[in-house]
DNA sequence: CAGTATTGTTGTTTTTCATAACAAAATGGC
DNA sequence: GCCATTTTGTTATGAAAAACAACAATACTG
């Protein structure tokens, strides 16, 4: 089959092209696929500031639970975050390893674990979350504006009571 | 061991009950956190309501995106879509078994596949976007009020150029 | 033409998440 | 107090999502 002659120019069909922008349709307003996109770009840059103290999102949400409910049991803890307690007994081992949180046992309840943070998961936390502040959040604000990201907190916290 | 007397009182260890509403913390104004909160229950929603479809958010990403740019190389929908291409393979190879999406020859370049939709492809997705228009969006809006929802869209806009 | 880059694909690994099962302990009916 | 049921923490397992490396075929560039 002989080299069929190209550079026929970029009008010879009606399909898409390449370099002009693609189209999201039925995306560009369905709030579920913004969602996912905003949260994919935030967390991103939420690992990518946290490198430095090797922690994840999930790590730290438990670790600040903890922090404002001292003494809470293990299940209230991954109920209130929405992490199923199969799952989550992993994520408290490798905290309880790193020092930062501990299982005591519950007053009146020898099933249940009452968490807390050690003294170093204490100061660990407020650095983290210090650093956080001044590399994540700001950076957020910049591109959003102070005034925005209450607005856009207010407006998520209805969303999140949908299901 | 004797059975020590309980029923104490809830006043009697400074550590946090179990009956009272659990603390966010660090969380209550974390970006991040909310982001993913609201992102995990719109989904959750969506999954529910596309149960009689049997389609996931990112099957209905990817027929969205070849409607609206039909003939689109493979490797562009996948980029657009923030899919990387090894993993998209097997997404695209469902969406084709179903009939619901089909890969061409790329006019000019032998190595790509140009994507469209098949007739049942069209369809059956201006079908699944009504039942969601209905039956999702709906109850978003229920929660979030037509006007909140447009400013949330935008707000999300921008967060993800942030990474 | 030679070297380099891109495309689709396979294979592998790592996370993340949901589910089932279980032993120990707590709870409630009676 | 006794017995059935429920709760708690745990282990194991599997599905789905995502990241990475490698490769053959093809395209591009000097």
């Amino acid at each position: 089959m002989p080299a069929p002659r190209r550079k026929a120019g970029p009008t010879d069909t009606a399909t898409a092209d390449d370099r002009q922008p693609v189209s999201l349709g039925l995306l560009d307003n369905l709030l579920g696929y913004r969602l996912r996109r905003a949260q994919l770009s935030v967390f991103q840059d939420f690992l990518l500031v946290m490198k430095a103290f090797d922690l994840r999102p999930a790590q730290f949400s438990v670790l600040a639970i903890i922090d404002a409910n001292p003494g809470l049991k293990q299940s209230r803890v991954s109920e209130a975050l929405g992490i199923n307690r199969a799952n989550f007994v992993a994520l408290l081992d490798e905290l309880e390893q790193r020092k930062l949180a501990r299982r005591a046992p519950a007053p009146g309840d020898r099933r249940s674990n009452a968490l807390f943070l050690t003294a170093k998961g204490e100061s660990f936390l407020k650095d983290a979350y210090r650093h956080l502040l001044v590399q994540h959040e700001k950076r957020v604000e910049t591109v959003l504006g102070s005034a925005d990201k209450q607005q856009l907190l207010s407006l998520l916290e209805k969303l999140t009571t949908l299901a």
